[in-house]
DNA sequence: ACAACATCTACTACATTGTAGTAGGTGTGT
DNA sequence: ACACACCTACTACAATGTAGTAGATGTTGT
């Protein structure tokens, strides 16, 4: 999970996923699922499908750590949040991204390093094209 | 399309398909596939499959006139945004929804009358559960 | 008025995502 | 060695994203 990403496009339940391991990773899928749990009401199946889905597509990686799968994030807090801010702020908002981004700074819910890369993403990907 | 709606929860797609008919109508197809088309390289039956679908979600209403189906927004503009505000306040910024709906107000994306909807909904539905 | 064409609608189709059940393996306590 | 708890893999089915095809209908040039 190095510096520098293409955006990805991450549907809710994705995305939910790797909140829970850009905080902390990596984890088993029961220690993901018991924190999405109050916020989802998922079996913990409906966790495991999405988490090995999601490894399938590159977005976690996974290896055994004493018979039971760890995973980790494979992309980038600010990459799975660019497409998404992109949007909001350009088609929910209807705005123009840096008022967005610029709530992450005030907040201090991402880290300047963090919003940095996050603005490159959305130099690059978003604000000519798309 | 009144006041006082129940918040709904809209893909990306149903979102933007709204969006054109929230500027105005009745539409046909063919005009918002047009409105569409810059932004996603959909085919003309996509644009359609997608209406007909929301149709049968009572999301839109449609009637025939001189033998062209034209389609109306069966919910308001706030009602549509309530799910996506909450979501993206709280799980993408992770800050309050009054922040993100000042926002709104700000830059006149929404009217006085609309943020107030806004607002109403997302106390209702989203300030205590959820 | 009729053939040729442009559009419309309905129906069908297939991949991905959301959601979950079942079956079979494995570690652990007794 | 067995029962139980928990793991993984596999299967399933509905909703969404995306689009093609066929049949109906309106339009236009001659």
């Amino acid at each position: 999970m190095s510096n520098k990403q293409k955006p990805v496009d991450l549907s809710r339940a994705e995305y939910d996923i790797l909140r829970v391991l850009w905080k902390r990773y990596p984890l088993s899928v029961r220690e993901v699922h018991e924190q999405l749990e109050k916020t989802y009401g998922w079996a913990y199946t409906t966790t495991k499908t999405m988490m090995d889905r999601m490894a399938n597509k590159n977005l976690l990686s996974r290896e055994s750590f004493h018979g039971v799968f760890v995973y980790k994030p494979l992309i980038s807090r600010p990459a799975g949040l660019a497409r998404m801010v992109a949007f909001f702020a350009d088609r929910v908002l209807e705005t123009d991204v840096d008022t967005v981004v610029s709530l992450f700074a005030s907040n201090k819910s991402l880290t300047p390093r963090e919003i940095d890369e996050l603005n490159q993403i959305l130099e690059a990907e978003f604000k000519e094209k798309d």
